[in-house]
RNA sequence: GGCCCCGUCGUCUAGUGGCCUAGGACGCCGCCCUCUCAAGGCGGUAGCGCCGGUUCGAAUCCGGUCGGGGCUACCA
């Protein structure tokens, strides 16, 4: 048995992405998110989001609205699905339980599905009874029991649960990733439907939703690569009553693997989309990264915009094998992206960071006071092709934004100051004073004639003390840019004060 | 245990029988540049799990083996 593959193309593709609301949004559900998001923009398909929250013990309306926001933020657009409508609503399936209560009567109606009374202390003790291993799960005993039985069941107050029967046949279809799969036959138990309470399960809400918004290509993580059989069977059964009109093709996407040789773990940090926003990663960055994980534009490139991706991706270049995240390299792609940014965007992007550090009173420049937006728009730059992470501005920018008296000279700079700072310093101040033009080249060549041709002190023993009292720390932006962004009095107050504590 | 997936540098990957004495990226090391740190430039480090087979020729095809992973719910 083989399920059909005429694949529908281009504008007739459609995909979806389907998470349950449960937990922060995981970097590798945004991964297959992309991924589907990429497949349907390159062939102008239709990109579907529908929330699969059939479990009202895990799911969450706080987990709902994190799902939108890594979407937007991101910029993964959909055209149907919740939030924006389409043809098929509701896209969540809470609000679809009568389609699915009328769906299962109408299988167990044609015999796709039957009652089973049976619980799983009476499987397994039927087959420790018959010798077998009591793991092998459910044993098809109720596939043929007759009114009377069932009505003797009721009697005893047992509601049944909803089973489909599975074929005495293997199991064949060709995943896109994957190439051709077989399950054998027998090696798929008949499965779980409906619940004894009448709460469908996501062994049927998923194949049916599929079937009802007409999706054609399933690409999802390779963790649901096993029960692809029974969605198969079930999915022909939906085609026999007439609720599908096409076989999906499947695609599974390989995991992304955290330390050592596991699944990146919900409880691992950097499995948190949002803990990378807030360290500064821009979506840019953080989509390029994702897109290297299983798959990869050219031999020689790796860094990639999100039109670029979309011209390239196809699914079946998906390589199968497991990607580990790496943070070192999302990092440094982010980095690759800081500096791709027009200046004015990357400084408008620093704004929030700053102001999370409580560096400025408002989160965007637009908000900004006209003299702090000036001293950004001069600084942005210096430290542009410096940063890794956004969240690393406030370290970076801070002494630009704080009074002359409240720069915190770090240790490890003060650390560093050599014997002969006091002297440096005092000659620099001497210097500076007599400067007019406080432009960064004036200042280089009046304290390197002091300093280093004078003094003879080496260039980057003579600017280090300089860096530490202007900025605090032992690593900055350029110091002479910095010192004329804060002008000569300011430096000059900064100076006189790293010397006065020695 | 059963079923299924996977196996190229430390990591992500390119590679679809000869272009491969295996290419790129991150990391790491060295040098250059340099007011710090970056960026940039140059160079280096390191890999086809193993064994058979097919072939004139295999990272690429086949078989086996070993290793890793997932599933095996009235979760999704």
């Amino acid at each position: 048995m083989t399920a059909a593959s005429s694949a529908p193309t281009g504008s007739d593709v459609r995909v979806r992405f389907c998470p349950s609301p449960t937990g922060t949004p995981h970097v590798g559900l945004i991964r297959t998110a992309l991924f589907n998001w990429a497949y349907a923009r390159h062939v102008g398909g239709t990109f579907v989001f529908r929330i699969e929250d059939t479990d009202p013990a895990r799911d969450s309306e706080e987990s709902y609205q994190q799902l939108l926001e890594a979407l937007r933020w991101l910029g993964l657009d959909w055209d149907e699905g919740v939030e924006v409508g389409g043809p098929h609503e509701p896209y969540r399936q809470s609000q679809r339980m009568d389609l699915y209560a009328d769906v299962a009567r109408r299988l167990l109606e044609a015999g796709h599905a039957y009652e089973s009374f049976s619980t799983p202390e009476e499987i397994e003790a039927r087959h420790r009874a018959a010798g077998r291993d009591p793991k092998l799960g459910y044993d098809g005993f109720d596939r043929d029991l007759t009114e009377e039985q069932k009505a003797a069941f009721r009697a005893e107050g047992r509601e049944p649960v909803l089973r489909i029967r599975m074929p005495e046949e293997d199991v064949t279809f060709t995943d896109l990733v994957r190439g051709e799969i077989t399950f054998k036959a027998g090696s798929v138990p008949d499965f779980v439907i409906v619940r004894a309470n009448g709460a469908p399960l996501y062994t049927l809400v998923n194949p049916v939703d599929d079937a009802l918004m007409g999706i054609t290509h399933v690409l999802r993580g390779e963790d649901l690569l096993s029960s692809t059989p029974r969605q198969i069977v079930l999915y022909r059964a939906l085609l026999d009553i007439g609720v599908a009109d096409v076989m999906p093709v499947f695609g599974h996407l390989p995991y992304v693997m955290g330390e050592g040789n596991k699944k990146l773990s919900k409880r691992d940090p950097e499995s948190n989309l949002f803990l990378h926003r807030e360290r500064g990663f821009v979506p840019e960055g953080l989509l390029n990264y994702l897109g290297l994980l299983g798959w990869s534009i050219s031999p020689d490139n790796d860094i990639f915009s999100k039109d670029e991706m979309v011209a390239a991706f196809d699914v079946a270049d998906v390589n199968p094998n497991p990607a580990r995240f790496d943070l070192a390299k999302a990092e440094a792609i982010n980095a690759a992206h800081l500096r791709l940014l027009a200046p004015e965007d990357f400084r408008d992007r620093l704004v929030p960071y700053l102001h999370a550090a409580g560096l400025v009173p408002v989160d965007t420049f637009a908000d900004l006071a006209p003299e702090q937006q000036q001293l950004l728009t001069q600084a942005a730059p210096l430290v542009q092709e410096r940063m890794t992470l956004l969240g690393e501005a406030p370290g970076m920018l801070g002494f630009l934004l704080v009074a002359d008296d409240a720069v915190v000279v770090e240790e490890e700079a003060r650390a560093a100051l050599r014997e002969e700072a006091p002297q440096v310093l005092d000659t620099a101040i001497e210097v500076l004073e007599g400067l007019d033009d406080f432009s960064p080249q004036a200042q280089q060549d009046a304290l390197r004639a002091a300093l280093v041709d004078g003094l003879g002190i080496k260039a980057r023993f003579a600017f280090a003390p300089l860096r530490t009292a202007v900025t605090g720390r032992r690593v900055s932006p350029p110091l002479f840019e910095s010192m004329e962004i804060l002008g000569k009095d300011s430096s000059l107050a900064r100076l006189r004060a790293l010397r006065a504590t020695l």
